[in-house]
DNA sequence: ACGAGCTCCGAAATCGGTTTCGTGTTAATA
DNA sequence: TATTAACACGAAACCGATTTCGGAGCTCGT
């Protein structure tokens, strides 16, 4: 087992200063033409690479970057995650990824743990357990110690730093109107009973949709379900007594297994009852039938979150403008399936 | 923004040397009773967190362990990665992912880049292109450095290190035999055209199953489909002239589009058709009729995988045995459900 | 001939820790 | 009283790079 050669065994062998390497690898004219050429032969010779851990040392740059997430066996987290590695692998960076597991304590300690230098900024989806309880210190204490944060799709505004998000009432908004305009009236909503921002805004924008249309909300309509749930009797019931001709569902899975009952009672989709779900992942597709879905473009959003980041991981300490926070919205579209019939012209 | 706090601030602040806080910090019982406790209670009151990097840089050690995946948005994959991270977080280790987007030099550039200090050890599932190219140095570069390297599912021969397999050969068997067991005689296989080992181990299996049932093999009952295909014609005729009563996939999609378009042409399922397919994921959890599939259970190959590598990277060189690389077989186990009968007694 | 100005290179500081080894002080022992 | 051992601490090397600064040797101009 080779170790691996540093520039001290260059110099040694070629019996010069370390300093001489390290500038003339650098192609510091500092150097002579001769003695430059020579260190670089014997270098690429010996396919001698710099130590990353050295460089970061020094630098107090790592050129890697924390990724926080509640989890990672989800569509849209990756589809996001993916997004950001591709942006940040062309840059020069690496990617950390941590799975917070919804768990607040295990976000604490990833963050503090990844803060002690091991990467230059953090990109993250706050875990349900955080958002509940609107607790942010540890957050706080990253951004106090000047290492950039943005936050993506789960945020809060308690907090002063850069975000990447969809319009979540604006898009539910949009599916219920495209509902309406397809003939359907008697909406319901399925969402998830735990406290996510977005469910919260997704029913917000249900409900003005339905307002703009001068249709009464009707509690009755709205499903309030377990995140994963086992039992199915809720749903079972709620289509026994239908009272509906669409669903807006807050995502695939409550879509498609809404579906499932609603055909197994013998109801025709679209004709009877229209679904539409959040998050145009691989169920959408291949559902049956076909699932009309909110596209929420996660690559799209990982992209821009890691270019913000690295922005500002690479501005200079003495340009940051502590006033500059923004908060991108990514566009959203409605990708029309046979779950819906398309929009009436 | 306050600055990171160092051993230098602490020692500066106590009128103490470097090496002493850093001996107390560590409850060295070098320093007395009394200087400890100021210096700890004065490090707990800043808040001091010993550096990453000047840690890895001394200890030659970083806790991050490199992970290098084909693709992240893909089921099976990232039920592996949260198996790894699972453990590896257990043992205080740090996970980096590449996506190799299955491609070779992407690969290579990424491995460069890691093993140049900033990782312990590898975990990867070979790219589809390095697995056609056969060109494995990039592999053996970084194992002849001393780096320690697990295989998972995307594995070679022409290695040595240590792996984490699914028996793929066995698990298609005894998919095709749980048909045969149920019945069912004429039994066809959608595979990827593309090589992909585990494709390969599949139909053998497939093959070797019906050998020992005394069935010949029929090629025309074989059907290779590109890996992402948006044309269905292909798989439309096959169906056409059906010869077949079941159908064993190579993954989930396959079985789902199969299953679609089965039941578009009037055919019942399990029926006049039974599916099985691989990667029990959630699109045979909800497709429509629910799927048998083979559970490949990734999260424990990932923390099997992660085991192996961890004991590996904590191991002092010296005791390195270097015939020691194990292979390790996660069985697989068949979930049955509507798109077959139940196995008759 | 002497100082100015190049060219080319090395010593040493630095990043932030860990660890070895040496040393001064004090107390115990002969 | 001299010897020794235990105790408490600091100096310095080290990990592997980057970078500043200074100096040696040479050429050139006056």
């Amino acid at each position: 087992m080779k170790h691996k050669i540093t520039l001290k065994h260059i110099a040694r062998e070629l019996d010069v200063s370390i300093s001489t390497v390290s500038k003339a690898l650098k192609n510091s004219h500092e150097i002579s033409r001769d003695t430059r050429e020579k260190i670089q032969a014997f270098a690429r010779l010996y396919n001698f690479k710099p130590n990353n851990i050295a460089v970061s040392l020094k630098n107090k740059r790592t050129k890697n970057i924390g990724v926080i997430i509640p989890d990672i066996v989800h569509h849209f987290f990756t589809t996001v995650f993916r997004g950001i590695e591709h942006y940040a692998n062309d840059k020069g960076y690496n990617v950390i990824v941590c799975v917070s597991d919804e768990s607040f304590d295990k976000e604490v300690i990833n963050m503090e743990l990844l803060a002690n230098g091991s990467i230059d900024g953090f990109i993250m989806a706050l875990s349900a357990e955080t958002q509940e309880r609107n607790d942010f210190n540890h957050l706080k204490e990253v951004t106090g110690q000047g290492i950039p944060l943005v936050l993506f799709d789960r945020i809060t505004d308690e907090l002063d730093c850069d975000k990447v998000i969809i319009d979540d009432r604006a898009a539910a908004k949009m599916a219920v109107e495209s509902l309406l305009g397809a003939g359907k009236n008697r909406i319901a909503l399925f969402t998830t009973q735990s406290y996510l921002n977005v469910s919260a805004k997704r029913e917000q924008g249900y409900i003005q949709a339905l307002e703009h249309a001068g249709i009464p909300l009707d509690e009755n309509l709205i499903l309030r379900l377990p995140y994963q749930f086992e039992d199915e009797s809720l749903s079972e019931a709620f289509f026994l007594n239908q009272q509906f001709d669409a669903v807006l569902c807050v995502n695939e899975i409550f879509a498609v297994r809404g579906m499932r009952i609603a055909q197994k009672q013998g109801f025709r989709i679209p004709e009877e009852i229209s679904f539409i779900g959040f998050t145009d992942g691989l169920l959408s597709r291949y559902a049956t039938p076909t699932l009309t879905s909110v596209a929420q473009h996660g690559e799209k959003m990982g992209e821009m979150a890691a270019r913000m980041l690295i922005e500002k991981v690479e501005r200079e300490y003495d340009e940051q403008d502590p006033s500059s926070f923004r908060t991108e919205v990514i566009p959203v579209s409605l990708i029309e399936r046979d779950s819906t019939f398309k929009k009436m012209v």
